[in-house]
RNA sequence: UGGGCUGUCGCCAAGCGGUAAGGCAACGGACUUUGACUCCGUCAUCCCGUGGGUUCGAAUCCCGCCAGCCCAG
């Protein structure tokens, strides 16, 4: 089963249909494969319904990634990164969500724990490679030497977005097995190898909060009420009283409480004055985005402006723009048609066909 | 206290004698490995401020009362 020769992989095994299927895949392919869950978070920190299975290490999880690793023949084990999780990925939440922002946990956890220490730690144990579940691919370009990130072939499931933050070195040791499959066929194939996971429904929410009260999980973690403040116009009007900027996010429209004779958006918020700012739908749109924190792919730097496409949000299909890099860690996105609710905080991903060229945080 | 105006779902608002539009909000669902957006559905079952009257029949006409607003004082 293990032969000396094969290169080791360290699959990554959340418990889902995905990875369970990326793991029957890499030990087919003939790699020596070792199933690993991530441990996310740990007792108080985490969702009261610890068990829940929406959550993505739940012990439901966890056994389930058990079972299909057992079902595969290859050792098992679960890596405790709760420490990593909570100051690399909750933490950060949370501050930027204070700061008026709006967060993507999704890719701050693969960046700085999926991809950033379980990567680190297989070198560590000794594995070639760490493997995902994501839809997305790696290929090497003999013409650049440069590794690249690429979309997944499903195009309607691709993960690249949630993955441009990569380094050369990440990705030269990166295997994703579903990169070139269908979300029907990965189903189809958990069906055959008889993984209990196999109708598992898609993950949503965001995994420490399942139940999607993400304000109600900022006020437990933290132990602060919000404060409250103003809705305002664009002009300045004040319209009423919000329950605090955390609740917020541009673009938003639900749950503002507020009626007027058309339908309201929030255009803003201001930390500083803790005001959200409310405005019309046509007012969410602008031409041009700042992006900072920025990790560049397929190339070392955008020297000249650039024609790529954009995408400023997971499920959207991306927008051609033009981009400069205006600093070491800076970018200007300068989009053809303008885009709705530009949000500090996403992240900004740029593509040129298939390919990930880089991204950052939208500022 | 005189004069005028108004009183329809939480908010705004159609309706003008024939048996309650619509928008906002809210709620539910779909979509979704982030938050949003979007889409679909529900949302005044004899009370349309209230009590009478006229009509086959009124939220819609008439009278009284109550409440709020405005102008006089």
């Amino acid at each position: 089963m293990s032969g000396e020769n094969k290169p080791r992989v360290l699959a990554a095994m959340s418990g889902g249909v995905d990875s369970s299927v990326a793991a029957l895949i890499l030990q087919r392919e003939g790699y020596d494969a070792i199933g690993v869950t991530l441990k996310l978070f740990s007792g108080e920190d985490g969702p009261e319904d610890f068990r829940g299975e929406r959550a993505c290490c739940s012990l439901e999880s966890v056994e389930a990634a058990r079972s299909v690793a057992n079902r595969l023949g290859m050792p098992f084990y679960v890596f405790n990164f709760s420490g990593d999780f909570k100051r690399e990925v909750m933490d950060r939440f949370v501050e930027t969500y204070k700061s008026g922002g709006t967060p993507n946990p999704c890719i701050s956890c693969n960046r700085y724990v999926k991809l950033g220490k379980l990567i680190h730690r297989a070198a560590e144990i000794g594995c070639d490679y760490t493997a995902t579940g994501h839809y997305a691919r790696v290929e090497h370009d003999p013409g650049s030497g440069r590794w690249l990130l690429k979309k997944g072939l499903d195009g309607d499931k691709d993960q690249s977005y949630f993955l441009y933050n990569l380094s050369q070195n990440q990705l030269s040791r990166l295997l994703l097995p579903l990169g070139g499959l269908t979300k029907a066929r990965v189903r189809q194939l958990a069906e055959e190898a008889g993984f209990i996971n196999a109708h598992r429904q898609e993950s949503q929410d965001i995994c420490f909060v399942p139940d999607g009260d993400y304000a109600g999980f900022i006020e437990r973690y933290t132990g602060e009420a919000p404060e409250p403040g103003d809705f305002v116009g664009t002009a300045g009007q004040v319209y009423g009283r919000h329950r605090g900027i955390i609740r917020y996010t541009v673009g938003q429209r639900k749950g503002l409480g507020l009626s007027f004779p058309q339908p309201m958006y929030v255009c803003g918020i201001d930390p500083k004055k803790n005001r959200v700012i409310l405005g019309e739908d046509r007012e969410l749109f602008s031409d041009r985005l700042i992006a900072r924190d920025l990790n560049l792919i397929a190339v070392e730097s955008i020297k000249e402006p650039m024609r790529v496409t954009a995408k400023i949000r997971y499920r959207h299909k991306e927008q051609p723009a033009a981009a400069v890099q205006t600093g070491p860690d800076e970018l200007t996105l300068r989009f053809d048609r303008p885009q709705r609710a530009i949000t500090r905080g996403q992240a900004v991903v740029m593509y040129d066909g298939d390919t990930v060229i880089g991204g950052g945080t939208i500022c």
